[in-house]
DNA sequence: ACAGGAATATGATAAATATCACTTATAAAA
DNA sequence: TTTTATAAGTGATATTTATCATATTCCTGT
């Protein structure tokens, strides 16, 4: 990994009010003392599935991918995911190891805090706990609804709905350029990649999107949503 | 809802070590206070999408279908599950509404308890707060895994997988009665009615498995095993 | 600037899956 | 029991998606 540190800002850190909301100015500075930040370079691994689980990790800025093997030692993607959303997932208090992968697909910073310094956190802190609890079930809640909401639709509908995601949760505007592969999107909508990029070719034959290498433009987005919801 | 009581024998339910482990005695009585079981028929619909979440909810016995509707009006089943797996998920704490639906598969025993009081307990106990977490925490990574399981495989996988979840997670038996219709399998697993019963007879015609109606009989779970894998 | 490799793109064809039509079995209701 | 509705089963066909072959573009390292 690039870069790490150590100097504390976490009173400031827009994540407070995310999850730490209810540790006093002493637990900050604490968790501080616990906490460190590493930074990572687009494409590093930041979490190897397989790895063993100590520390809990969660994403300050930039971008990731969220992804496992599949048995054919293929990749499926997860999810895609940003800051403020948990990258520990939950699997941190039940499993021993990781049983997925994450990447940078942007230059990203994750901060890392030692796991049994959050389980005294937790013991001792019940809005603390609650917080973490109501936190990691909305992103959870969200993973399972986005799995759902592809395996409901057909080519068409899925790559709709990511192209979609990409513009309304990730980056907030028609215009973006693609943080992943067609590759990527095949692995992440469950298509051959091969369709996924027709799929593409068809939206721009038709004037709703526009597509120069990386950078997509929506130009019709209600057609996107209606095919969205349709397929 | 067929019956409801309110004796309390909580003390010595099963469920104690799964989440209530941590609790004293007196927490225990205190909990009987603040439950209720209500019983439910085959059929019968435990918990309505839409409606709005003031209990906390569990399994005591029977089996369950988790389920939403699709844009189109049909029946999405995220999954089935069997006691001591949480029907309340983790939306609970997040959400205001339920963004599911829940029915009886088989006659069930479901435990409720005043919201509240649980988040009461979460505060003042850390050690109970970790526990749940813990446990909604491995459900939830549960529900995912196995949407991404199906999502993987094609028609023939994901039929084989089905068949032995229900012999290996739910029944423990290569011999069992399907709780399901063959429609249910399909909006289980995503693909069409016909083809479902399609592949049951071809399973049947290689000599996999036995069918008498709704009774399954797993007679090759190897080659079945090795359908769910290469699918 | 160039070479080489990977990603993108597109067409043709094969394979998988859905749909439709219809029959048979099963179960609930009169 | 008969009636009726619903689920199960099967074949034929249409649609969707994957695979393969082959260009073309884009990027990376030299």
């Amino acid at each position: 990994m690039a870069t790490s540190g150590r100097y504390c800002i976490c009173e400031h850190c827009d994540f407070r009010d995310v999850v730490f909301a209810n540790l006093s100015e002493d637990d900050i500075q604490e968790l501080c003392n616990h906490k460190e930040e590493h930074s990572y370079r687009k494409g590093e691994i930041i979490i190897h599935q397989g790895e063993k689980i100590s520390y809990f990790k969660y994403l300050k800025s930039g971008l990731v991918k969220v992804y496992r093997k599949t048995s054919d030692d293929d990749e499926q993607i997860i999810t895609i995911t940003k800051p403020f959303e948990f990258v520990s997932s939950m699997a941190i208090f039940e499993a021993e190891k990781y049983n997925f992968s994450v990447s940078a697909l942007e230059d990203t910073v994750v901060c890392v805090v030692n796991l049994d310094y959050i389980k005294s956190l937790l013991i001792n802190n019940g809005r603390f706990a609650i917080g973490l609890l109501t936190k990691i079930a909305g992103i959870n809640d969200k993973i399972i609804r986005q799995c759902l909401d592809i395996r409901q639709r057909n080519l068409t509908g899925r790559v709709a709905y990511v192209l979609l995601y990409f513009a309304k949760e990730i980056y907030s505007s028609h215009l973006f350029d693609l943080p992943v592969s067609r590759k990527e999107i095949a692995d992440y909508i469950g298509m051959s990649t091969a369709n996924v990029i027709r799929t593409l070719s068809d939206f721009r034959n038709d004037g709703i999107i526009k597509v120069f290498g990386k950078t997509i433009e929506i130009t019709d987005i209600g057609r996107l949503e209606l095919l969205s919801s349709r397929g």
